[in-house]
DNA sequence: GATGAATGAGCCTTCATTCAT
DNA sequence: GATGAATGAAGGCTCATTCAT
């Protein structure tokens, strides 16, 4: 462990520093931006501003605002590789696993917001353009694995409380919060256990 | 007296024109190109082309962009006055009116789904600006009461079916249409068919 | 005198106008707007909003907005065909007629500041461009040969004494009043009452 | 430590620029702009190209169109923090003071006049609104005891020379130069020197 | 004669982007 | 690598002007 360094020390080469590190910490910085603001209304001065960096410096690390806005999409696809899997930790029987699923999003309702509207931005900016990259789509093919593994329940019913649990979010985005989180998680539980009761996963 | 005529012959009367007329017939054309290209993104020349009018035009009838969009809002919002009523005609058993229900949203997903995008850009716009008018969420109350009104459920579940609906669409938006509507209103209507049997509506 | 009327009875000719008539109304309320807001800045819609009439109205008078600067500035040229003559009416003295003209025009100084500053933006106006018409060159001349009729001193006095008042007028303009009208009057008095002992007019 | 240099040769440092030396660069070309077009008629693209930037450049440099031009009111204020003072080297006795006054103003007429168009319509620009800034005010504050360091004399008969400099100036601007730069220099001229006689200073 | 709806050029301003330092 | 000055196209909005009624 001893006089081990990453440093340089190089006299002629002072800045040594990690291209795709950098770039990883300023995306990680932006999905609030875009999320609170819409790619279109933000501007590349007010991320630059966020992120107490010059214009330059972003255009030192993405080619475009547009490059930016599909790394970011990138980012935050690949970011959570689903942790959900950590969320099974110590959770035994069907009913633990359930209510631990639902705490996983309850817990990070802001973070699951903010990537879904960015997705739907994404998806509105490719538009009729190239079907080109899947980017979002991969992300919810990872979250209803996820779902199958934990639960084991069928496909189907896994897309069926992913789209819950997205409507949910997002009802809650535009009603302000007048849906309750908690009776809405009650319900999405009772679904789940009968569903397991009837042996029709 | 005898001689019936609608038309106005004053002399020195300028063009008749119904003003608020007019304002919706351009605001109907405005939903789609709103939630296709983004409120940040729309541009008022953009909307102009698509309306066939100029811009000038456009700001005759309405003072300024955000006004435009906020009235729009407010034209979806009550122009669907919940016509879900309709979709109740000759539905006499429950399970008829789950059909009814799902056909309703199933055959206008579009529209839908374009609703739904228009009110999260909504949400968004006036962001921690005035907490001042409820827009959306008014018409979510609508759909939730339209829902109660028809299956005679409960409040909570009925808004757990109309969050199905929203998140089903959403994620049939961001997968390309992967989700299989047919699949997925099976799953409702089988939800809501053993909330009947529990009696638990 | 009996029967007499400008009045057309004719019944297929309802409106009988003067188009003159209403055209010097409209003018002579324009005075004020220009001054106020400069031709730059003054708008067509403005003006019309404050004659209380539509655009198409102005526009049935006037070929263009030059037009009906240009027509305003003849018309207050030729508004006051110096009227100072009044101001002479029982002034026998020197001194008195001295007085009169002070008098004259630190009764009308607003309009007199509103004058001269149309008259600047007039001059502006034609630029470089057509040296065509004499406009408030003719006005000028007006005021400098009715000084010298009233007071019977030299033309080149005459003019010193316009560009004092004028002068002090648009001195009290840009200080805000500052600059006391009556002590600047008494000097100009003083002066003038100074030529007449040395027999120098 | 002997080897001394100006340029800074900091890495990573960006090109540097002297903002404020810019800025009043920039303004000192805007005078005859301001004053030729007027402050409603003259556009921020005609700066532009006058000034040979572009308009981005303009906006980086000022706020708005409306604070470009209160900067330069208050830059040609400040500029000539009255090099009237200038005008009397070597002027002993009160009648050649009084010729530099006057040749002072002759040989600078056309930006003296510029100075007092740029006044005025600084003074319509404020209008109604904040009675706030100084500005032109405190310029004729200053040539006026420029004038009363000069030349001696009461406060108020140093306001009329200025105030007949001022209208003489306007007049030859309105009629085209008609009248005489030099006879008139002679009425004021003999003026101050009666004045002196009289003692009345 | 009078109105105001309609137009599109043009205005002020901002944007994404480049590049000398 | 990093900065921010510079650019000019484009955005929201207004203007002078026209014209059907």
């Amino acid at each position: 462990m001893h006089f081990k360094s990453n440093v340089c020390y190089n006299k002629n080469m002072p800045k040594v520093i990690n291209h795709d590190e950098v770039r990883g910490k300023l995306l990680s910085q932006c999905l609030n931006l875009f999320s609170h603001e819409g790619y279109g209304s933000l501007t590349m001065r007010k991320i630059a501003k966020a992120l107490n960096v010059s214009t330059g410096t972003l255009y030192h690390y993405f080619d475009s605002k547009e490059d930016l806005f599909r790394q970011l999409v990138e980012y935050i696809t690949h970011q959570d590789l689903f942790d959900v899997e950590k969320a099974l930790q110590g959770a035994d029987t069907f009913s633990e696993r359930v209510d631990a699923l639902l705490r996983f999003f309850i817990d990070r309702e802001d973070y699951f917001l903010n990537q879904v509207i960015i997705w739907m931005d994404y998806t509105r900016q490719q538009g009729e353009g190239t079907e080109a990259e899947p980017g979002p789509r991969e992300a919810l093919v990872q979250y209803e694995q996820g779902i199958i593994r934990l639960l084991g329940i069928e496909k189907e019913v896994a897309r069926f409380i992913l789209a819950a649990i997205n409507g949910l979010v997002i009802q809650r985005y535009i009603d302000g919060g007048r849906t309750s989180l908690a009776t809405q998680s009650i319900l999405i539980r009772q679904y789940l256990l009968g569903q397991e009761e009837q042996g029709s996963l």
